[in-house]
DNA sequence: GTGACAGTCTGTGTATACAAACTTGGATCG
DNA sequence: CGATCCAAGTTTGTATACACAGACTGTCAC
């Protein structure tokens, strides 16, 4: 594996997760000790990461760690429902109706799931990533399938520190079987506006229980500026 | 200007003007001395390309011209319709009337301007790219825009060489007026259809009218391949 | 005491040198 | 005659060294 792939992963772990929090400045010769690479390839994974929009250049003090507002998120559902809507509706007139059945059984024992205990919230996330993978492959549009990616990084970085309430989780496991039955159905339309509730739920659960990390990167963009 | 930018902007420039056809092998020493830089910004603009989707990394060949094909057309403009509604919805809603009055008068001049002689083509994609800025602008989210300035850039590849029938610029023009006039009236509702029009236009015209350039690039792949 | 200027220092931008990997051509063996 | 292996050359990947620019600090002058 590559050294400039490795500092790349390295980086987008350490950022998505928080380690690396908003506003931290990465001076290219400290994270290249750091990672134990060079300073060619921790460039090259830098300016993917500042492709990503996960580091901005900041004028006069060198890139730094994104800083992530509430404002942000609700940018970046609007861009999401804009993304995913027509990805929605695409995979629906495309599908592969195995894939989209086996997707049906999981999520209707997402309420199992979540049951046990909380550490299984994680089996949920990879279950809610089966599902956008499958609509990837469904939806047929490599371009389309590329800008989703890239916006799901940041998702997973602000879904780290979401508020993991159970409830707000066993209701968007129902919002997801909507659009899996949708698809299965290969109704575009209820696929679409499916997927546009569950957004729309998402965003609000999002904004009415502020996540205290966001408070925390909010306050520790005051101390750096 | 730093030497990653300048070579950057140059081979952006070269494939977007098709001096670098698809398919071309984009070897580091030989760019690196055609454009007189060394090769560590040129690997920095090369990667920017590949974000860009204008490069291709080849297996086992390097970094090519990414291939374009009307397949690729068709799915380009699903992308743009994805995010061209919502950012027409957005910018009827939260525009600044002004601006878009301006873009009235000049759009609904349209006719006198191609009129003149066909060098005015480009006066013409210009007021175009004022009212993409004016939209920018307007709907007020910046990671929205960010994924359409990236998905642009393909655009402007492909309209280099798209048949240039004046009947259609004409008819384009009267679309691209109805969309100013619904941001106007900030009726988001018309402005996404309006926009829904337009590209579905657009994309008929691109497909029913092959372009010369498109078989060309089919012939070199198969002549490199 | 405050402001401005200069010097130093840190950090980025670029170039070059070196190493490793892959491809291609040729030669040898089956 | 064909296939496989080896070797050489080309090309990418990485490291390091050097140069320049901008920011901070200290001192001097007003």
């Amino acid at each position: 594996m590559r050294a400039s792939d490795r500092a790349y992963q390295a980086l987008l772990e350490d950022i998505v997760e928080w380690r690396l929090t908003p506003g931290t400045l990465l001076g290219e010769v400290d994270q290249a000790a750091r990672l134990g690479v060079s300073r060619t390839p921790l460039r090259e994974a830098l300016s993917r990461l500042v492709a990503d929009g996960l580091v901005t250049p900041q004028r006069g003090r060198g890139l730094v760690v994104t800083e992530i507002s509430l404002h942000d998120i609700a940018e970046l559902f609007e861009l999401r429902r804009a993304l995913e809507e027509p990805a929605a509706r695409l995979a629906a007139a495309r599908r592969d109706q195995t894939v989209f059945e086996d997707l049906q059984r999981d999520f209707r024992a997402v309420p199992h799931l979540l049951r046990l205990d909380d550490v299984v919230q994680h089996d949920y996330f990879a279950l809610v990533a089966r599902l956008d993978d499958a609509i990837d492959t469904a939806c047929g549009n490599a371009y389309l399938v590329a800008s989703l990616r890239g916006l799901r990084i940041h998702f997973v970085r602000i879904r780290r520190h979401a508020a993991a309430d159970i409830e707000r989780l066993l209701e968007a496991g129902r919002e997801h079987l909507l659009i899996v039955d949708a698809i299965v159905a290969g109704d575009a339309e209820l696929a679409g506006h499916a997927t546009h509730v569950h957004l729309h739920r998402a965003l609000s659960s999002a904004l009415t229980h502020p996540q205290p990390v966001l408070a925390g990167a909010a306050r520790a963009a005051r101390i750096s500026a």
